[in-house]
DNA sequence: TTATGATTCAAACAAGTGTTTGGTTTTTTT
DNA sequence: AAAAAAACCAAACACTTGTTTGAATCATAA
């Protein structure tokens, strides 16, 4: 028989088409959205993942450290398209508040209707500002709050006549009204008719013209 | 001695000005805003009430139930009052768009600022958004789903030019932006010169210009 | 006072939690 | 082919979870 049919494997991958970080990470994203952090067990995530339950520990060295690394999978990426979209809009001749928003808001959307669980991750996005965990927010202030002081300051520029304590309170809002938006939550849900792709980009469109009328306000 | 220093025992009441209930569901809501429904233990949270472990189980039958009516006994009031200010808007020669979204708005801000604990429950509130919890979703829209009904209604009144899709989408939006602003989520905090009481006023103020102008847009 | 029901309490229960262990298998390097 | 490293896995660990129990304590009514 000389193996004929033995199954093909390759150097550095496993039999599946993920790797077992891979898959957890998959697993990882699913079961945050759904149950949050707190409510997501190893036992549940592992055996979606259909890894051994001492896999994440192996990979990842805790529980903790996972949660950092389904962020960090998705964030870095996105902060980066966020940043050049947002270089982009400057130097335009003639930029505008709708500019500057969609470069934070495009990109997101993006995200959530391009990559496979994007729109999951976003999901877990809106948990991540919903709970309150200390140690959570330590570690996305510091590996990420550099690109919200960008968009900040460039908004800022772009309404000279608004101080800086208005600003915040506006700014503030649609960071809020995003993630709800972009993650479906709320109480009214689409028509079933419209697709999930359709669905995101009109909230997009409705969102920025939204936002710049409430930050032009007065 | 004849009992001199014996302690007064007024019957019906605690030894403490509250109810061991009172003093349960004031202890749930504190503990559910800072580490969410599956985050915070009986153990943690009986402790806090000073009152035994079993106590929970006693007065409310299960851990579900008592979040239940963590909620009902804020939300029967904040339903009341804000349903009475849409009518009184409604009622006005002239209402405008402001006005009913001020009956939606001036309720729970009044909530979180004159009520021991209201500010609290406006953070356990978003997190209800935030939660997929399809029993809690339940349990809130079957007692509270008429009162977003008809605020969408009057709404709709007041935009008779807008479609109804477009307005669902935008009443969505709002009401994510809303719970966020209320919760005092999002990164930028309030600067400590400023009481708690004028920053929610003021967060009002913006909410209700930004979501009117957001409504208006087109 | 005695009986009755409501409430509190320490203790135990069964089940679920994240993590660690030690050995086996697989993969890579020498 | 032998040695070294990486990955996987079943089982156990120590601990926490919500819930139940049965006796003790309290308040009220007979």
């Amino acid at each position: 028989m000389f193996g004929f049919f033995a199954p093909l494997r390759i150097a550095h991958l496993n039999s599946t088409p993920f790797s077992t970080k891979e898959r957890i990470l998959g697993a990882a994203e699913e079961l945050f959205a759904r149950n949050g952090f707190a409510g997501a067990s190893l036992r549940e995530l592992t055996a979606s993942a259909k890894v051994n339950l001492a896999a994440v520990n192996y990979h990842f060295g805790s529980k903790d450290n996972l949660i950092n690394e389904v962020f960090r999978r998705r964030l870095d990426e996105l902060s980066t398209h966020r940043l050049e979209a947002l270089q982009a809009a400057r130097d335009k001749a003639k930029s505008t508040l709708e500019d500057i928003l969609a470069a934070f808001i495009h990109p997101a959307l993006a995200l959530s209707v391009d990559k496979p669980g994007g729109a999951t991750f976003v999901r877990v996005l809106a948990r991540a500002y919903a709970e309150h965990n200390e140690r959570l927010r330590k570690f996305l202030s510091e590996n990420y709050g550099h690109v919200l002081k960008e968009f900040a300051a460039a908004i800022s520029a772009e309404l000279p006549h608004l101080d800086k304590e208005e600003l915040y309170w506006r700014i503030d809002i649609i960071a809020g009204a995003l993630t709800y938006a972009m993650a479906d939550f709320g109480v009214i849900k689409r028509r079933g008719s419209m697709s999930e792709k359709v669905h995101r980009e009109r909230a997009a469109e409705h969102l920025i013209r939204f936002a710049a009328a409430g930050l032009r306000a007065d």
